[in-house]
DNA sequence: CGTACATGTAAGTAAAATATTTACAGGCGT
DNA sequence: ACGCCTGTAAATATTTTACTTACATGTACG
């Protein structure tokens, strides 16, 4: 797993917190990363439908106020894996459990998923804002 | 993270069905890598305690029953992350999001791995061997 | 207009994490 | 003593991720 997600969320609150009116550069300085980066996370949320972005003006918006957007959401959005726990990839077909393994352990790893999916379905990101400002004072 | 927790489940699987009497090359064999992954997996295993094994002498031997070994345990045992979801880590600790994120985040991605957690604790490895073997037949 | 500055995107390079293999030490049993 | 097994270190190859450069595209404003 890449830290894209991590860095969508960071994203996300600050252009929560700046009201949409916030340069993909300043963005990149509060993150630590090239403003490309930022910029390709942002793209990625367009395509989800999380927020608007125009070439050649500052700023994005948020499609929905940041209550009704989840961490679920930002997860789908930046393409983070479908099961973050890995599988061994060429058991032998010939051998009965080397045959099946992977069939079933992909449920197993597929209910984890949902387990965790499921809590990050529990927050939002107006959570995460509050909780920054908490600690801002 | 990388396949040795997949690969691991493997391994105790085989070991369960062969009542111990298997080889680590026969189990490569079977997972289909070098004995070499296989003997490091069971190193893990050994120093956590769910299997004991000995120098020159052919087999391994779980220490308990496998309806007594839950997955989370095996996952526990080969050092497996303690977040699958990865932050980011240069934020700017002079920007007031980028000082309090990570601190946030960590909470968040603690209770989604628990909730992962928890549904690898309620699998023993008797269900996988179980499963494996209803389809085999 | 045209210039400054913003986002969008492709492409290349660097760095890090994984996977794979080789080599050999340590130990058991016949 | 010999063959076979496990334990472990170390080197290499591969893949993934991170980072950077370059440039296309578009807006706003003097």
């Amino acid at each position: 797993m890449n830290s894209q997600y991590s860095v969508a969320v960071h994203v996300l609150t600050l252009i929560d917190a700046a009201a949409g009116q916030i340069s993909s550069e300043d963005i990149a300085g509060s993150v630590g990363v090239n403003p490309v980066v930022i910029r390709s996370v942002t793209g990625l949320l367009r395509k989800a439908g999380l927020l608007t972005t125009k070439r050649g003006v500052l700023g994005a918006q948020l499609t929905r106020s940041s209550s009704q957007i989840t961490l679920l959401e930002v997860y789908r959005a930046v393409l983070a894996p479908e099961t973050v726990i890995k599988m061994h990839q060429h058991p032998n077909p010939a051998c009965p459990v080397g045959a099946h393994i992977q069939g079933v352990l992909s449920v197993v790893f597929a209910e984890a998923q949902a387990a965790l999916e499921a809590r990050l379905a529990q927050v939002r990101l107006c959570d995460i804002g509050a909780a920054v400002h908490l600690q801002t004072g």
